[in-house]
DNA sequence: AAATAACTCAACCGCAGATGC
DNA sequence: CGCATCTGCGGTTGAGTTATT
């Protein structure tokens, strides 16, 4: 018997959310916490899968989510972890409080990969544009017979990359040791690329940070952050999207019955998963 | 004003890892 | 240990919006 699918799609709704739907599953949530995204359709009263669900509570509907456009600031830390990352964008999201990786995962693709490829930069390399075409010539340009020598080193530096990788992987080694490992010279030198692009950042405060947190943008999400309406640049935005459920403003949705305590719970249980 | 192109972003899909039985 | 299921992640799509011709 084959994997089933995550849900029944029969006769289940798919497509853009409507605001009753939005209000059902933030009620659901609000009152019930979130214990099994499988039932939480069922429960809830909605005709969704729990992926979908899941997805809709992540991107949109979690009051701590900061909404409007990311900064300037925001976007050069985005690329300076890209560089280090790559396209690990919960990773990546996991450094901005209330913003969610497809949020990002989208501002990349659609303004940042042009900011960097404008600037002269490959956005998957984060190499200049002119150095890769270089590399590109050089290899164009090898004699068959070195061709082979190539290879070889080619194979050396993989085994030398299966070796980091299972260190990596290791379950013992814990992940510190994992993000100096992965702060490899190239690392410093894309660095280095985006000290130049970015303008006056300080690159040494990004390689030696060891408990991969960034003193501009630092997680620890203060619970008064997502209480108070007055903190923070996006409190308007955060404001309209409130009003689409019927509330003025953040205090009079955490007036609402029972929400202080269910949030709490739920803060609590999205920072210790 | 209409047609078309370009852009944005919410939502979907499929896969992989984690977990439980 | 193997299998089924659930969850989370990253890639992709396409509807809606905005800009351009």
């Amino acid at each position: 018997m084959g994997r089933q699918p995550c849900c029944d799609k029969v006769g289940l709704k798919r497509g853009p959310w409507t605001i009753d739907e939005d209000h059902k599953l933030m009620n659901f949530i609000l009152n019930n916490g979130i214990q099994c995204w499988r039932m939480v359709p069922k429960l809830a009263g909605l005709l969704r899968c729990g992926k979908s669900c899941r997805l809709r509570w992540i991107n949109y509907l979690r009051p701590d989510l900061k909404r409007g456009a990311l900064s300037e600031s925001e976007e050069n830390q985005i690329i300076q972890l890209h560089a280090r990352l790559g396209n690990r964008w919960s990773k990546i999201a996991s450094h901005f409080p209330g913003r969610t990786d497809n949020e990002i995962k989208n501002h990349w693709n659609t303004r940042i990969k042009k900011r960097i490829k404008f600037n002269g930069l490959d956005p998957l390399t984060h190499l200049p544009v002119e150095q890769e075409e270089k590399i590109e010539d050089k290899i164009e340009t090898i004699p068959e017979s070195n061709l082979q020598k190539e290879e070889e080193n080619e194979t050396l530096d993989v085994t030398a990359t299966v070796n980091n990788k299972a260190k990596r992987d290791d379950p013992e080694m814990d992940e510190k040791e994992k993000e100096v490992n992965t702060n490899s010279d190239e690392t410093n030198e894309l660095l280095k690329n985006y000290e130049m692009l970015c303008g006056s950042l300080d690159v040494d405060l990004w390689i030696d940070q060891e408990d991969n947190t960034f003193n501009t943008c630092s997680p620890s999400f203060s619970r008064e952050d997502s209480l108070n309406p007055s903190i923070g640049e996006s409190s308007t935005a955060k404001e309209d999207s409130l009003q689409q459920w019927g509330f003025d403003s953040v205090y009079s949705m955490l007036s609402w019955d029972g929400f202080n305590a269910l949030e709490q719970e739920l803060f609590l249980m999205e920072n210790s998963q």
